[in-house]
RNA sequence: GCCGAUGUAGCUCAGUGGCAGAGCAACGGUUUCGUAAACCGUAGGUCGUGAGUUCAAAUCUCACCAUCGGCUCCA
């Protein structure tokens, strides 16, 4: 077990505490004092300083609730109102090891247990007593204005096979000003919230009797899903993919050759297996590799598309995409709106290329990812790659001289393109190291969105081949990558980064033609066939509604543009418009309405409207 | 899957053992209005599902389902 350095680490961290940080950790034993004092008993397991706060992992004779959370607080208050201060000391080891034994600390005890040193940091603050390393604020009037936020269940050492602990999470700061912007965010992270957003716009919604995560997307989040993937299809057949099909099932045979069997079967939809008992001839396990699953990925279908055909190195790279829906068995606890769902619509490609293209193609793929992401305003990345740790040969198999290759390949591919990544060893896929991109939203959240993984396993364990130029058969290399991730997750991405209020050439409805009155109908729906005509979504709101109403129904909609139409509007053809930022541009002829919103919508600019100065004749 | 919370009308929510409620939405009528909510009326619910306790259950107990916040995992 390599673990106990986690919880080391955990205690060492601390040493590099920025003075936030230092405060927050604070935070956290004090919050264990009060614990101590009202769950007589409690066992306290680790309490680090976390990115807006703290937690601590405790474990209590009854559940704490949130509505403890007053009198913990309170009691938190009394200890900073009395300024005790953090006083450090070392213990020697056994000392320690007996002391938090006798006090019925035994997740204390592991962690002395699991460290190495001879002497054991030791700090007190009034009458609570804790292992740890520091730093530590000077005394408990130093803590900042704090709140606790939630509980929830966290495993010790977040290992699932060992005791669920009850973790309280709390936020600390500086600044009152600083708590309060920080819960004024978290408000407004709520308000975008896609779940409450797809309900609000009619995108999507759930069944309990079509299943948990499964998605049913409504005319206009269908509407959305087509746009993107339209756009993604257009655009990676500029970069030279093809589109390819593979269906929906596949037999079991396939996935055990792939290995996915071996390891993500406990992630894949049960097997559909024939009702018949396997027969005199055929044993249990070739009846259960002639069953069928639903497609929990596509490699092994393109892998077998590549291998229909002969290939010359001059085809290569051979760029097969497609976005058949995938479906992915996620355990229950982890479904989530659109972010966490059981069928996912996979912007999916796999690359079939010599190895000497690799570098030329990890370039491709970056420009491809910031055309695309950057056409959402998504343009601040972080980059993770994922590496192998080639001591655990039960995980990554192969030649260690190709897995060498392969990071050095990718590490020098990274440097070029200028992103800042950091490396994470033994986060490799089995068959490969992978470039996982976070993108950051509106709000300055990050999203994990694309990923380019080198294969280096599939290749050789399928056999592939492509005919190089001395006539001989050569290996090729496969590359898998998706750029929004999953049409449904990026999705849901979106809804959030852009709160609802998606650029033109994304919105459901583009245009909302508000007759004033009933009289202006027949105007309304004259200019409507109009821009149908060029592709421009609008509809009229004939309902027998004030036009006041009418225009705050279609802003909760956050439609662009609400073209409002009465007497001066149909007498010269023109619309008055207004955007749904509420600024109201005035009249507009109707012929210019459209050039413009239509040469917005075609180049799916972020712009609503142009300014005056470029758009005056 | 695990820990905790939640589940009442399409939506947001009130109702804590004694006749199932409000606002918005929907529907019908009246109104025809110049940039964020006109007025009147009607209809709408096996209170997540099932079992139990009780004279009586939305309310108490148990199981299950789903959702939310986490943990864990993520081809």
């Amino acid at each position: 077990m390599s673990m106990p350095e986690d919880v080391a680490q955990e205690i060492n961290a601390s040493v590099n505490y920025t003075p936030v940080q230092r405060m927050r950790h604070s935070t956290a034993h004090v919050m264990a004092e009060a614990l101590q004092e009202l769950f007589p008993g409690i066992k306290f397991a680790i309490g680090p300083a976390i990115d807006d706060g703290f937690y601590y992992d405790v474990e209590a004779s009854r559940p704490i609730t949130p509505e403890d959370f007053p009198a913990i607080e309170a009691r938190m208050q009394e200890s900073i109102t009395k300024k005790h201060p953090f006083k450090q000391s070392k213990w020697d080891r056994n000392k320690a090891l007996n002391y938090f034994k006798e006090h019925n600390q035994p997740y204390k005890v592991e962690i002395i247990e699991n460290l190495a040193d001879q002497e054991v940091g030791i700090y007190e603050q009034g009458p609570f007593l804790d292992l740890c390393r520091g730093p530590h604020v000077n005394n408990t009037g130093e803590i900042g204005p704090f709140k606790l936020m939630r509980v929830a269940g966290a495993y010790w050492r977040g290992d699932e096979h060992r005791p669920m602990l009850q973790r309280i999470y709390g936020t600390a700061w500086q600044k009152k000003e600083e708590l309060e912007t920080y819960l004024w965010q978290l408000e407004e992270a709520k308000k975008r919230d896609h779940r409450k957003i797809g309900r609000e716009l009619s995108l999507f919604t759930f069944s309990e009797d079509v299943g948990p995560g499964l998605p049913l997307f409504l005319p206009r989040g269908e509407m959305i899903r087509r746009l993107m993937e339209t756009y993604m299809r257009e655009t990676q057949e500029r970069y030279g993919y093809s589109h390819v099909w593979t269906g929906n099932i596949a037999r079991v045979r396939l996935y055990k050759q792939s290995k996915h069997w071996e390891h993500y079967r406990d992630a894949m939809f049960p097997k559909m297996q024939e009702e018949r008992d396997a027969d005199e001839n055929e044993s249990l396990e070739s009846l259960e590799d002639n069953s069928f699953e639903l497609k929990p990925m596509n490699c092994p279908s393109h892998i077998t598309l590549y291998k229909s055909q002969r290939h010359s190195y001059r085809e290569l790279p051979i760029r097969y995409a497609e976005f058949a829906t995938l479906h992915r068995f996620e355990k229950k606890g982890e479904l989530s709106g659109l972010t966490r769902v059981r069928s996912l619509t996979q912007d999916d490609s796999h690359i079939f290329l010599r190895p000497d293209q690799v570098m030329d193609e990890f370039k491709d793929l970056v420009n491809l990812i910031r055309e695309i992401l950057g056409a959402y305003g998504l343009t601040d990345y972080r980059v993770r790659l994922s590496l192998p740790d080639l001591n655990d040969h039960e995980k990554y198999h192969g030649d260690v001289a190709l897995w060498e290759q392969a990071v050095t390949d990718l590490k020098a591919a990274l440097d070029a393109t200028g992103f800042n990544y950091e490396s994470a060893e033994g986060e490799a896929a089995f068959y490969g190291p992978k470039m996982d991109l976070m993108a950051k939203d509106a709000l300055g959240r990050e999203w994990q969105l694309s990923t380019i993984q080198m294969d280096l396993f599939q290749p050789r364990n399928f056999e592939l081949e492509y005919i190089g130029e001395d006539g001989a058969a050569h290996r090729p290399v496969i590359i898998h990558r998706a750029i929004m991730g999953s049409t449904e997750r990026f999705m849901g991405v979106l809804i959030e980064h852009f709160a609802g209020a998606f650029p033109v050439w994304l919105s459901p409805v583009q245009a909302m033609i508000i007759p004033i009155t009933d009289r202006h109908i027949d105007y309304a729906m004259r200019a409507q066939k109009q821009l149908q005509k060029v592709g421009i979504r609008s509809e009229v709101d004939s309902r027998s509604e004030r036009m006041n109403a009418k225009v705050r129904d279609a802003q909760l909609q956050k439609i662009p543009y609400m073209l409002v139409v009465g007497d001066k509007e149909a007498e010269n053809e023109s619309v008055s418009l207004r955007l749904r930022t509420n600024e109201n541009v005035g009249a507009v002829p109707l012929a210019k309405f459209i050039e413009q919103a239509l040469q917005i919508s075609s180049s799916r600019s972020l712009n609503l409207w142009l300014k005056e100065e470029n758009a005056a004749q």
